[in-house]
DNA sequence: GTCTATATAGGGATAGAC
DNA sequence: GTCTATCCCTATATAGAC
């Protein structure tokens, strides 16, 4: 949906593709609107027609995962709180989280200067931010500890195979690789030690059949 | 080890200590030298005796968990790649990444600035990154790719687990934190689909009895 | 919409007193 | 070992021409 076609981008969504790039690569702070300005061909001063300021491009990155996030935690927020309800939530949530894999990662890498900038700009702010409603789940007592900590473990373990993902698997296809994903997540979140089998296969044959 | 008796450190281990919560919750760009000598109670330039640049106090925050992170890497270079190996190498490990959280968190946290380093600072540079060892065996095509996917899922659930710990489990006393994420380990790496049971209780009961 | 030129601030780093 | 004072550079941001 954001990759593709090249050409016909506003200047502004060009700026905030090398930001995005530049950002990651660099961190937020040792990336210089010169350097943005300078891959696209133009001045440093010219950006500020477009962006009032630096804080104003990184929100504007901000926004861009944000749509999703929102969703996705709304969607979260609803589900009962329990490993299965979950496992299936994030089965579906995947692809999705694969699709925003480049601005996920951005915003990993910069979590301080995002955090910086709820003090300063504007951010609707009657809304709780990407993670709020996830971190709610995770202080609640209500929910076992043991379900809690499964709950991090997943979110981890879906972060650490796309971070790497961006390194070493870049070759292996994104479909192939959240198949993957999805199945180390289900066991994760599978439920209590004795849970034989019959439960692959309950999952619409997404693995690559054995062997 | 690190924390304890805080009167009769060095003033060089002080500002180690007070650069690592700064550069952790603000980020090491956003932390100027000033705000550590504040800290402190002495001046920015005080600092300058103790070392040499900015660049320098986080080289000494790298060598703090360079020490764990070479020992932990060597280990699991010298282990056999495969899921059963791994499992029991992080049923070893999990316990002093919980002693390491802190710098851990840090470093998570300021990757870009780390990398940073790299390339201006020596850095013995014969020897790997502490991440080298680990990514190689990332790349490597000789491990299925699935046990590669379930090595970044380890990694990623036990820094989830970590990065939270310090946020919404804080109560939650390590060891019992540590045990959980041993036990979401295990089900990660615990080998194909069909694993009935009898597993669990192979691993020394560290879990908490059913129950 | 993009340019050049410039204002301004902040922070890293050095010199030298105490 | 810590201080004050200062230098210098970089980067954000603004003003105004084209």
């Amino acid at each position: 949906m954001f990759s593709g076609e090249e050409e016909l981008k506003s200047t502004r969504d060009r700026i905030l593709d090398i930001a995005l790039d530049l950002f990651t690569e660099k961190g937020f702070d040792k990336t210089s609107l010169r350097e943005i300005a300078d891959e696209l061909g133009f001045s440093k001063a010219a950006i500020y027609y477009h962006f009032a300021s630096k804080d104003e491009i990184l929100m504007a990155l901000h926004m861009r995962l944000h749509e999703f996030g929102y969703r996705a935690m709304d969607r979260f927020g609803r589900t009962p709180a329990n490993l299965e309800a979950w496992a299936d939530l994030f089965d579906e949530l995947i692809d999705e989280i694969f699709a925003n894999r480049k601005i996920i990662l951005m915003h990993q890498r910069n979590s301080a200067a995002f955090e910086g900038l709820h003090h300063t700009t504007e951010h609707d702010d009657d809304h709780h931010d990407i993670e709020a409603v996830f971190r709610e789940a995770l202080a609640d007592p209500a929910v076992p500890l043991r379900d809690r900590v499964r709950l991090t473990s997943a979110v981890g373990a879906i972060m650490g195979g796309l971070v790497l993902s961006g390194d070493m698997l870049n070759d292996v296809p994104s479909a192939q690789l959240a198949d993957l994903l999805r199945d180390a997540v289900h066991d994760l979140l599978g439920g209590r030690t004795a849970k034989p089998a019959g439960r692959a296969g309950a999952r619409a044959g997404r693995l690559t059949p054995p062997g």
